[in-house]
DNA sequence: GTGAGTGATTGCGGATTGCAACTGGTTGAT
DNA sequence: ATCAACCAGTTGCAATCCGCAATCACTCAC
C-alpha cells in the first residue's frame, strides 16, 4: 500500500495523507471530540460519516502513522491513540479553524473554539498539544496548572452558548 | 451549484473547500508559484495535475470566492487573481508545509521554502501575504523595503541549492 | 490561410464514494 | 443459558470522480 509521492514537495506530502473531504474530519473528532471509538466517531458526528468511510480513513490514518490501533480481538472496544505526527496536525487544525470562521458562514456555537484558538494561538495551541500528549502518549506535562487548555476551551464555549452567542 | 454545508463547523466549512487532492496544490502553484494562467498552471505542475481536473479546480475556487477570473474570450490569456480569501489560505498551506517537512519524506531543495515559512512564522507569512495583496489586487505595501518576502525565500532557495542542501 | 498557442471539453475505463444492509463477535441483564 | 444490545467493521450497489488522451473553439503572428 505505500506509493510514491507525487512529488517531493512538503505542501504536497502533507495533501497526500489530509487532502480528502473526510480524513481531517475525522481527526478533527480525535482530537477535540475525544473520540476514541469506531462507534463514538461514527454516530457522534455532525457531518455524518459513513461506516465504510470511517473504516477507510481509520485504516490509512494508521497506515500513514498519525494514529495507532491497539490489538483488540472483534467485538471488543479497540482505542485509536494520536501519534506524534496526528498531534502535530493541530496546527493545521487551527489555521483551517480560522480560515473557516473568517470566510465561511458557521454556527455561533461551533465557531467559539475555533476564534479562541485562532486567537490565543500560538500559546494555547501548545497547550492543548501538551494535553493531548498527556492522554494519548502518558506524557506527562511539565507544568500542571490547573485550567487545562481543553477546560478554558469548554468553559468558552459554555460561556457562549448560555449568552446565547460568545461574541462580545 | 450552492450546497449547504455538512455542519456548522468552521474546520468542516474550510475542508468542504480545500479538502480534495488538488484544490490546495493549484492553489499552492497560484501563491509560491506565482501561475495566473491555465495552460502555464497545466504544464508546470509537479504533480501533473490533467486539464479536466484543473479546469473543474478553477471553476470550483472562482465559485468559492478564492480566485477570479477575468473575462477574457476563449483562446485569449485569461488571467486567475487570488482574492483575500484565497491568500488568507497562506496560513494554512504554512502548517500544512511545515507537517509535511517533518512527517513525510520531501525533496531538500523543495522543503527549504516550507523550512523558511515555518520557522519565520508568523512575521514572514504577514508579510508574503501583503506581496500577494500587491500582485493581485493592487494594494501598495506599507513598508516597501528593499528586501521583499518572496525574494528572501527565492535567495535562500537558490542558496541551498548551490549548496547541495540548505540544512547548516 | 497556416501554424502555434490559448482555455478548456469530451469520452473512456477504472477507482472511489455514499448509502443501506448485513456479519461475526462480545457484554450484560434476566 | 438466553437474548437483546453493543461493537467493529464488511459487502453490494448505483453514482460520482479520477487520470488519460484526444479534440474543440478561438486568437494572433506571419
Amino acid at each position: 500500500m505505500r506509493e510514491e509521492p507525487r512529488s517531493g514537495c512538503a505542501i504536497n506530502a502533507a495533501v497526500e495523507v489530509l487532502g480528502d473531504p473526510w480524513t481531517l474530519i475525522v481527526l478533527r473528532d480525535v482530537i477535540f471530540g475525544g473520540r476514541r471509538h469506531f462507534r463514538d466517531l461514527l454516530t457522534r458526528n455532525d457531518e455524518g460519516i459513513a461506516s465504510n468511510v470511517l473504516a477507510s480513513r481509520l485504516r490509512k490514518l494508521v497506515e500513514g502513522g498519525l494514529l495507532t490501533r491497539d490489538d483488540a480481538v472483534r467485538g471488543q472496544r479497540a482505542t485509536y491513540t494520536l501519534t506524534e505526527a496526528g498531534i502535530r496536525t493541530l496546527p493545521v487544525m487551527v489555521a483551517l479553524g480560522a480560515w473557516g470562521l473568517r470566510h465561511r458562514p458557521t454556527t455561533p456555537a461551533l465557531a467559539v473554539r475555533a476564534r479562541l484558538l485562532a486567537e490565543g494561538a500560538p500559546h494555547l495551541v501548545d497547550e492543548l498539544m501538551d494535553e493531548l500528549r498527556e492522554i494519548h502518549l502518558g506524557v506527562t506535562r511539565e507544568n500542571p496548572k490547573s485550567p487545562t487548555a481543553s477546560e478554558r476551551l469548554r468553559q468558552a464555549y459554555e460561556a457562549a452558548i448560555t449568552a446565547g452567542d460568545g461574541r462580545p
